[in-house]
DNA sequence: CATCAACCCTGAGAGC
DNA sequence: TGCTCTCAGGGTTGAT
């Protein structure tokens, strides 16, 4: 469920040292390492992904899609949220210098000189994190991040006539486009006014550019308001009290009134306004 | 290349 | 109360 909005502001938060934690990591060295869950790991094995991060320090801390991007002083460390995936920071240790009990779900944990330790919780087990040399192997496939100022309307116009694809699962695409998942694509379609089966080779150059235009304008509302906390998952944000149609079947859309539809599109519930988003 | 379904998971909510 | 069933969803994989 984070989706680039979120997953940038879980960055900004653990980077910047703002926010909830008030803590940051950069800078900090690895010391220790709980695998509470095995199969977190997709890559190396729990004990060389031990072996290799200890000693090593946080350099930086970045986004590229819905990837958390830590670079360390040897390695990369990739951790993708998936669905219900979360961090946090916290003291390693309790009031009374016990060793801090892990919470339900945990699944990683890094342990720092400073006395933190940064948490990997993960509820449905489907997020996962790469210790790599090479952050290609992992990011390699991924499409342009959308609100790079070098996607220009004309790049996007072409990528999609490149295609003959539903807008909404070609949205989807992290090839096809780094970030957005299925919330952000329903907002972005209902404000370009694009239904979400419209074929992309069909797309004219004008709803083109406002299709591009939403996606910036929706994700960047995410961002300002610090993502959106659903799922049972709190992150500090508020976005998801202004979804235009997301979880809003039966509600008035914000142009007209019409109730929202809830379809599926390609396995996911999708959320349209019939009077706005048509066809053709 | 495009489409579709199954799979990985857990917990909430519905129905009985 | 407590059981069973259904659903949600990002990304991967394999079949068509």
């Amino acid at each position: 469920m984070p989706e680039l909005p979120e997953v940038e502001t879980i960055a900004r938060v653990l980077r910047d040292g703002t926010g909830i934690y008030n803590t940051s990591i950069i800078g900090c060295q690895i010391t220790g390492v709980h695998v509470l869950w095995a199969r977190t790991l997709a890559t190396p094995k729990p004990k060389g992904f031990i072996k290799q991060v200890i000693g090593q320090t946080v350099q930086s801390l970045s986004r590229r899609g819905k990837f958390l991007v830590f670079s360390l002083t040897d390695y990369t460390l990739l951790i993708h949220l998936r669905m219900s995936g979360d961090l946090r920071v916290e003291s390693a240790q309790d009031e009374n210098g016990k060793s801090r009990p892990f919470e339900k779900h945990d699944r990683l944990a890094l342990e720092f000189n400073n006395g933190q330790r940064l948490v990997f919780n993960d509820m449905r087990k489907f997020g996962r994190a790469w210790l790599v040399k090479d952050s290609a192997k992992v990011l390699g496939g991924l499409g342009p991040e959308p609100l790079d100022k070098g996607l220009t309307h004309k790049i996007f116009f072409d990528m999609l006539h490149s295609r003959k694809r539903q807008l909404k699962p070609l949205l989807m695409d992290q090839r096809f486009l780094a970030g957005l998942g299925n919330i952000y694509t329903d907002e972005a379609l209902h404000l370009a006014w694009l239904h979400p089966l419209a074929l992309s080779h069909q797309v004219t150059r004008e709803a083109s550019g406002q299709l591009l235009d939403a996606i910036r304008c929706m994700l960047k509302e995410g961002i300002r308001r610090n993502g959106a906390s659903i799922d049972r998952v709190y992150r500090g944000g508020d976005f998801q009290n202004h979804f235009r149609v997301y979880g809003r079947a039966g509600s008035p859309c914000p142009n007209c009134g019409t109730p929202i539809d809830r379809l599926v599109v390609s396995q996911r519930g999708t959320h349209i306004c019939p009077q706005c988003q048509q066809l053709d």
